[in-house]
DNA sequence: GTCTATAAATAGATAGAC
DNA sequence: GTCTATCTATTTATAGAC
């Protein structure tokens, strides 16, 4: 066996980390069904079932907290894209991308985006971890954007940042939101009239 | 000249009811700047320059000021309806409806959807004038998407509901945001770019 | 590291003088 | 009706025992 010291030091360790993982997925979570302002450190502390001071060991503030849970959604959304097939067409990834997006948001892990003054957003400006993963996924999202647009599958008279920050907006569609209040459509049915209108537009082709 | 009497009490009227406009107005502003939940009661007496002990005379809460401001403008976009030619082919009115809210929008004047559990929410959907309002605005623009799938202009595929809810949706698009602080496109651009993004769809036609 | 208890700051709402 | 001053509740954050 190995050594005993170090055996238990990373198995204290592990439960460390399951712990702050438990703590940002309660964040990620509650981002998603109510935004950064409107939840409180006290409802996360509630959900994971620990004080509001252990708590604020592991993270010094709830912006820290918040923006913890953004890296994290940015992390998966990376490994989503490393995960596409190199073969497929630019537009077919573009087209997986936005519709784990809705799946995302369908399944209440996608968080709501903060408002233009949140104290979130200011932290987030200054979180290097979630910048860089900014920067990456609109680098290769734009890459495949402008290829689509040149062979002709996308529409090329959009500048690529509209259609960038068209698939960033509709990963906050509220309209899947209000079709799922609705309870006339399955989550399916949702994600692929939010495609449909995404891709093709409201008129008819 | 009319009764003196009558004439005093017109003008104080008149005077209430500046007053309650400028509060509504900055409480319109505030709301479309940062949302419900983010703004404060402090904020709006501050912007209209009164205490807040005098604005709670006017509004009994935080909540009802708020509902009034949505329904100022849920008046300002049945008047936008109203006024649209009779002439008109329903898809023109549905994207002349589509182009107002964007603009409503980049000038700062359209609310934020309040979060999904809001006490905003909740009192919207016990306020009377703001349901009728927008039951009357939906029976419009619902009739009018029926007619244009009819006619072949809007995509017959997609459920009015979801027309509806895509046209409600974008008058909140953070688009129009993301574009406006990249400073590469004025508002006219910005507004062409989300409607083409809305009825055309992203894809190549 | 986790807890209970509490500090410190903020925000919605009100009392009472004028 | 408007103001100043204050109340009450909530929320972020911390102190200190274990």
């Amino acid at each position: 066996m190995s050594d005993p010291i170090i055996a238990r030091v990373s198995f204290k360790e592990q439960m460390l980390h399951a712990r702050e993982e438990a703590i940002v997925k309660a964040a990620n979570r509650l981002l998603a069904e109510k935004g950064f302002d409107a939840m409180t450190v006290d409802e996360i502390a509630a959900e994971v079932g620990i004080a509001k001071a252990s708590l604020y060991k592991h993270f010094p503030s709830k912006e820290d907290l918040a923006a913890a849970a953004m890296v994290r959604v940015m992390r998966r959304a990376q490994d989503f894209l490393r995960a596409l097939p190199a073969g497929d067409a630019p537009l077919d990834k573009l087209r997986a991308v936005a519709h784990w997006t809705m799946q995302m948001q369908l399944a209440g892990q996608m968080p709501s985006l903060p408002s233009r003054n949140s104290s979130l957003r200011t932290t987030l400006m200054s979180c290097k971890p979630f910048l860089d993963g900014l920067v990456e996924l609109s680098d290769r999202i734009g890459g495949w954007i402008a290829v689509a647009q040149a062979s002709g599958a996308l529409n090329p008279r959009l500048p690529v940042i509209a259609v960038l920050y068209t698939l960033y907006a509709r990963a906050c569609d509220p309209v899947l939101e209000f079709l799922k209040a609705g309870g006339q459509h399955s989550d399916a049915e949702i994600a692929e009239l939010a495609m449909s209108t995404c891709f093709d537009g409201l008129n008819a082709r």
